[in-house]
DNA sequence: CGACACATTGAGAGCTGTCAAGTACCGTGG
DNA sequence: CCACGGTACTTGACAGCTCTCAATGTGTCG
């Protein structure tokens, strides 16, 4: 599984900016239209100025260029601000399974703070560009700011139960239910950040959603096929438009 | 799957103790000789009487029963001080999965930080005592602790990422890796804990051994059958020997 | 337009689930 | 102490889902 494929794996460079310049790639974070996503929810007012404070420059990752690969040293944690990106786990016989899909908003690098090294790898789905938090800054200001310290366990808390849940997924459901799953949860997900719940472009291949599901590539475009025979999606390749949420929801 | 049992659920009185009275109820932690492992590692000193200041009782909970359940309000962290539980997490339908197995000094409750209420159950193994960690107590040392800090943060982060290697598990393993790799995880943390990594009481029954591992109950005693009959372990209901930890690891 | 990665579809095999029966174990009560 | 009932466990037979292997189709990018 997962080993026919050999993805670039080229690491964006640690210190300074990428060669090739990618879009915005030293834009300060405050500076960006989804700001609030980065943390500061349930920020009070005179909270803010502190957490500009911390050096939240953002970076750019091409598409299939990883953020941080399974081993790097860890120092910061990262926010997505726009594209998206796929976490991948290496088992050690090679084989490698994608644990997460991280969209515009959502945390990266938490794996890091049990070792102070990643455990995971985080690469770009589309050309991507995420906020740097430099984790021992944020340390600090948890330590005299409780409202982000609660951001920050709610953050850690929220992986914690959006994993369980895809452990639910993987155990207990049958490839149907899987991707039905996977649909409902992107739609969700793509609604929320003011997109549309309907139609949405994966950006994922069959291989990496096989993979984070727990089945084959093979078994993910049929079961996308039938879908749409029986009318409850609308599949071009990656671009996904659901017909029949309800349908869905009840498998 | 996991619908023909119906666990006798009963929910431990939250205020008070448990009426018949089990060992040890309100013990201090301090007195606790897992201490080291409810929290404090890493810690300086003169920070250990901080620790203890948290008013860190002992709960006990009896075989069967849980320590909580998905919905009950979230406000106090746990450890494990003896005994072991096992985290479900429920499907809408009905489905119920087992999403973890906290032996000694495991912490518990986390899944409750997200939003104030916990997502998953947590349910006694065996007769079990846990300490009760006061939540808004910690997260007010770890404000004035670096060093209690650090260690909260690694405890959520190693959770995580115990997480995401069942999700590989689950996802890209057959069956008779899975239950390799479970009996290793146990006998692993087994050892870590200063028993036999050799010889170990599992506990479980095979039905939660196959809801955590995916598979059916049935799928889980055949392996163990073949597991023996390769000489690999030896199997005695819950107690389970391991023989060839060699040939486990290489399947 | 060719090269390449990605996606679809088919046929057959194999693993795991389902259903069913029988056995072992354990706590309870006589 | 033993008998009993219930839960847990084992094992078998068979079906069904998903994987594997393979061929073909499609899209994209230089």
């Amino acid at each position: 599984m997962l080993t026919s494929t050999d993805v670039t794996h080229t690491t964006v460079r640690r210190a300074g900016r990428t060669p090739t310049a990618s879009p915005r790639t030293t834009a300060r974070c405050s500076s960006c239209a989804m700001r609030h996503l980065c943390m500061p929810q349930g920020l009070s007012p005179d909270d803010l100025p502190k957490l500009e404070a911390l050096i939240c420059n953002a970076r750019g990752v091409r598409r299939g260029e990883s953020l941080y690969r399974a081993g790097d040293p860890f120092d910061t944690l990262y926010a997505v601000r726009s594209g998206s990106l796929k976490t991948v786990m290496a088992h050690r016989d090679g084989r490698e399974q994608v644990t997460g899909l991280r969209l515009a908003g959502d945390p990266l690098g938490i794996d890091g703070i049990s070792t102070d090294f990643h455990t995971w790898s985080a690469t770009a789905l589309e050309d991507s560009s995420v906020c740097i938090i430099p984790y021992s800054a944020l340390k600090h200001m948890c330590r005299e700011t409780s409202a982000m310290q609660d951001r920050l366990h709610r953050l850690m808390s929220d992986q914690l139960i959006r994993e369980s849940s895809q452990m639910m997924v993987l155990g207990s459901l049958s490839a149907d239910e899987r991707v039905a799953a996977f649909l409902l949860d992107v739609s969700t997900r793509n609604g929320q950040r003011g997109y549309s719940y309907a139609e949405f472009n994966l950006r994922m291949t069959r291989e990496d959603m096989g993979s984070y599901l727990g089945m084959t590539l093979e078994t993910v475009s049929r079961t996308l096929s039938r879908f749409q025979k029986r009318g409850l999606i609308d599949a071009q390749g990656k671009l996904i438009r659901i017909i029949d949420l309800e349908g869905l929801r009840h498998l």
